[in-house]
This record gives C-alpha cells, structure tokens and sequence, in this order.
DNA sequence: CGCAAACGAGACTCTAAAGTTTCATTCAAG
DNA sequence: CTTGAATGAAACTTTAGAGTCTCGTTTGCG
C-alpha cells in the first residue's frame, strides 16, 4: 500500500497548503494521518514534496490537454475543453498560489512555460478562427484566461459556485465578458 | 525625517515581497537601504510591517473608490474608474499572494470583506443601469473582476504590457469578453 | 506462526530567520 | 560647540521548523 500512502499524504498536503500555503511538515503530516517520519521516507525533502505536487498537476494538466486534443475539432473548442478541465482540476492547484519555492526548480518552470506556450499557441489558433479577437495581445488573452480560471477555482473553494456552473461561466465570461450584448456598440461610450 | 524613512522601508518591503513571498526581513532591510535594526524601531514585528503594508494597500482602494464615486455619474463608469485605479496600484497589491498571514489580523480581514461587499453593491447597480448582465452571479462578477485585475497587474510586472493599455484591456475584456462581437450568437453552438 | 518491511512516535541536531541589545556614529537644533 | 535623538553595524538570544535517527509496533505475506 506504499502507493496509497504516499497519494495520501500529496491530497493533504495540496489541502492543507491551499488553505496555508506556509503550513509545516508536521500540519501536512497531521492532515495525512501519517508520521512525519512516514513522510520523509517518501519524499526526500519539504522541496520534493513540493516539486511532486506540481509535477502532478502539470501531468493532470497535461492530460486534460491531450484529452482536449483528441476529442476538439476546432482550436476554440479545444480551448474550452481545457479551461474547463482545469477549472475542474482546481483543487490541486491552489496551492500553487504559494509556490514560490518551485520558481528555483528548473524542471517545473519549464514545464509551466511549455504549457504557458502552448496555450498561447491554441490563442493564436483561435484568432485565426475567429473566434477570439486578433487585435488582443496574445499575452492579454492568456494573462486573462489564466486570471478567470484562478477566479472559479477560487468561487469554488470558497463555496461560492458550484464546479459545473463555475466552468460554464469561466467560458461564458472569455466569449462574452460580462456585460450584456449591447454592450459592443458602446464600449468607449463613457470614456468619453 | 523619520517619516521618509518609515515610507522607504514600507515601499521596499511592498517590492521585495513581490518579488519573492518570503522574503526575510535581511533582505528587506537591505533593498531599503537601512539597518535591520532601524525596521524594527519602526515596525513592532514582521507581522506588524505585513499589516502597514496591508492597511496601505487598502487605504489607496478606498481612496480610489472615493474620487472614482466622486467622479463618476454612473456606476458603471465608478466600477470602470475604480478597477482601473486598482490596475494602476497595482505594485502596491502584488505583496499580497502571499501574505497568508494576514488572514488572522481580524482589521485586515474586515476591511478586505467590506471593500469586496462595496465592489459587490455597484455590481448591483451597474446591472440595474443595464451594463452587467443581471443572469450572471454577482459573485461570479466579482471574483471575475478580481481575477481579471489581477491578470493585469502581473501582466505589468512582468513586463508583458504597459500600465495604460492594460487598464483598457481590463475594462474591455470585462465589457465584451476576449471573443469577436459575433460570439453572442453561436454562443453554445460548439458546447452541443 | 514467523519474518521482513513499513509505520508511528518521539527525541535529537541543525539552521535560518525573528527579535533584542549594545555601542559608536551621524546629524540637526539650539 | 554641545546635546540628544535617530541611525547602522554587529553581536547576541530565541524559536520554529527541517531533516535524522532510534526503537517499539504494526502489517502483510509466505
């Protein structure tokens, strides 16, 4: 059962961290029902245990893009497939929030940064569609899918939204925004 | 000048910790040119240099939101002042993805919930004036805008657009979404 | 049943960073 | 020029948490 534990003690610490990102081996610990002993016999440090965590929601990630891949026609629809995964893989990424440790782990900042591009390739793939506007920046179109997503996982957390009404809403807000359709016409209307 | 000097080690810690959560109060000192010492003669405890930073940071919201319902006939153009302000402070706000600390300084917390329930009430209103979509969750509006300032100030630091168009890629984004106008329509015709 | 591997508990060391104290220096005001 | 308050540097003490080790207990497996 060395699997079970060592799962166990990666749940409780993507937990305990998303709701403490400063919290110790020992909460960690205590959350996974295991000794601190335990834990160190799994991961050989506080920073591999981390390192772990992400490497586990970039693999998750990583699925739900191929996934997404697979089952898309279309780059706009691929996009919504995976925003929406990710919106529903929340949970283990909160604790990324934290993380700034993993800034120093050359293998995971890669990582973020392939995914970070090929986002920005599907972007670029979606213009071309039409779908999303070729006069935003790229880098603005995924600063701001990157920030609804933080937001419904976030909701979600918080109790706020439900996860199917949260996905549908993050998409619903990247097609439309927030404003009611007329909206288009008047857009600069009161920055006059 | 004991004032000036009080400023230079707020402003270097709001930096340092933007850079880095964790920083130490070494490396504090340090960026504000000033011996560790001197911090301490000016803040109780590191606790009490995060809640300055904290009470600073909420001190230029609420001035923000002042002039912004001062100036603005609608509120709709308050929530587009008051975001974009925000945008621009953005450096003032960075410090706090990682102050978990905080969230166990009781005037901290209050003052945080009470500006998210003032952003709330003039989401009320704009959706009475027509502008917000009144289908949409006022929470979920809320947490969007917070996630889509967010986008924006990180954008900023990290060189990726300036201050002046990000705050109109915030307020457009929010108005119309990251779609062409003709979205509206075909909506949810790839979700079928 | 008996063995080996894995676990829990807890005592231990070590280190980084918080917080304190001292003292010599600077600097502005009278 | 003198005085006193604020600063910087550096030497402390304290503390929390990481990481190690031991030992008695559990657990799964033949």
């Amino acid at each position: 059962m060395a699997l079970a534990i060592r799962e166990r003690i990666l749940e409780a610490a993507g937990g305990t961290l998303s709701r403490n990102p400063n919290a110790s081996l020992d909460q960690i610990a205590v959350e996974a029902r295991v000794g601190r002993a335990t834990l160190f016999r799994h991961f050989e440090s506080r920073a591999g245990l981390l390192k772990a965590l992400a490497s586990r929601a970039i693999a998750e990630t990583d699925r739900a893009t191929r996934l997404a891949a697979a089952d898309a026609r279309t780059a706009t629809e691929a996009l919504r497939l995976i925003t929406q995964a990710v919106v529903g893989a929340g949970e283990s990424f909160r604790f990324l929030d934290s993380a700034a440790e993993l800034y120093d782990e050359p293998e995971i900042v890669e990582a973020y940064q392939r995914q970070m591009s090929e986002l920005a390739d599907l972007v670029g793939a979606a213009k071309r569609e039409g779908f999303i506007r070729p006069d935003l920046p790229t880098a603005w179109v995924v600063a701001s899918i990157d920030g609804l997503i933080w937001a419904a996982c976030r909701a979600v957390g918080d109790g706020e939204l439900g996860v199917v009404q949260a996905k549908d809403l993050v998409w619903e807000t990247i097609a439309d925004g927030l404003s009611t359709e007329g909206a288009g016409e008047d857009r600069h209307a009161d920055q006059a």
